[in-house]
DNA sequence: GTAAGTTTGTGAAACATTTCACAATAGTTG
DNA sequence: CAACTATTGTGAAATGTTTCACAAACTTAC
């Protein structure tokens, strides 16, 4: 298998597609056509179809897609080979709220080590996650051969952290802090910055009426 | 000023620009040139300077763009003439480090009612922030004339949730519970799944090596 | 006051993504 | 087993977004 070419968009919708395809009873549907697929995620059908072209995978004409086999080639597709672990820095209240959400939803997926320099966290197991230094960090990310990691500090340490993470080998990271992190391009990063979707959806709000 | 046809790409970009902007000195430097605002927020200059044709801000040649103004211009364009109240749905672990972190950052913006089911919570000042019981949350939505809504609430209950806000009035809605929301198609409806975006850059982790 | 050096604003090109539309195909029915 | 129906897979069209490239315009320096 090699892909490379594949957008972010189909990326984040295959495994949208996944996570509506998960909910259904396997007992009661057995095969999905793209029309409910695509109802049931909010997009178009032919994007539907489309979509698990592009990982290859084929439906029968007249009874759609197989539900289990389909969830198993986004799997394959999506899914690291082995458990994948994550690096998170900053445990305040975001990095709480992350840990606590993510802890057990994604069977290949587990923060695995935290940090902070707070010397009240520090060596104490928080939500299932014993938290370290964070001078600690790079040799940790390295020992641990942890290719992500998700930053929850504040503005002023964001970039700094940043840059010890991909130092110690991180390649792809997702940062709440209000800050553009410069990078080199390789290195793939997702800004999550809550203030700025908040107001883009203020923004919104009062265009539809 | 008869805008509509701009996009969210644009929307959000702005935003940016008017972020990275008010971290500058205005002391130290008066103006920026569309180059340099591109560098700082990691796009390319001739996008930044269509972004800011389209809201119709004009710079000088070989000066570029007037600091102080360009935010106002962009506040113009972005902001609510007054004060614009949010409701949040869902005081648990994400709703209380949202309302944390965003209490007092965008003057124009404040979550002014949440809401929850828990008895604990309810009728106590959280995070500086009455909390009511979410039966009550259609009536005060209502009241406040609020048009924006937060759901931080589980997944099984964020659909009638959503329902609710609607009903009241709502327009615009930040969804951070991992469900699809059925909506009328004029409700803006921003989806920010923490879990599906940990696997898109877990994945995204695995490409770049 | 004019020549040189930058930068803006923007039409047009390039690129990316979505949607259409329909041939091919599998299932179902009488 | 043939006719009918419904669905997939996918070229091609449509739409949306970014980038190029350059004329027009302002500033500075001499």
């Amino acid at each position: 298998m090699e892909h490379h070419l594949i957008s972010e968009k189909t990326v984040e919708r295959l495994i949208l597609y996944r996570r509506i395809l998960l909910t259904i009873d396997p007992e009661k549907q057995k095969n999905i056509v793209s029309h409910q697929l695509a109802l049931l995620t909010g997009v178009k059908s032919p994007q539907v179809r489309r979509d698990l072209m592009v990982i290859g995978y084929s439906g029968s004409p007249a009874r759609g897609y197989d539900i289990s086999s389909l969830i198993e080639s986004i799997g394959h597709f999506i899914d690291a080979p082995v458990k994948q672990g994550i690096a998170l820095a900053g445990v305040g209240n975001i990095g709480r709220a992350i840990i606590d959400y993510f802890k057990g939803r994604r069977p290949k997926l587990d923060i695995s080590a935290i940090f902070d320099i707070d010397p009240e966290k520090i060596n104490r197991v928080l939500h299932g996650c014993r938290c370290y230094h964070i001078d600690q960090m790079e040799a940790i990310i390295r020992a641990g051969k942890i290719h992500m990691g998700i930053i929850t500090v504040p503005a002023d340490s964001a970039q700094s952290v940043a840059e010890h993470m991909i130092r110690a080998g991180v390649t792809g990271i997702l940062n709440y802090a209000p800050v553009k992190l410069v990078h080199p391009e390789n290195i793939h990063v997702e800004n999550r910055d809550i203030t700025l979707v908040i107001e883009k959806v203020a923004y919104f709000s009062r265009q539809v009426r």
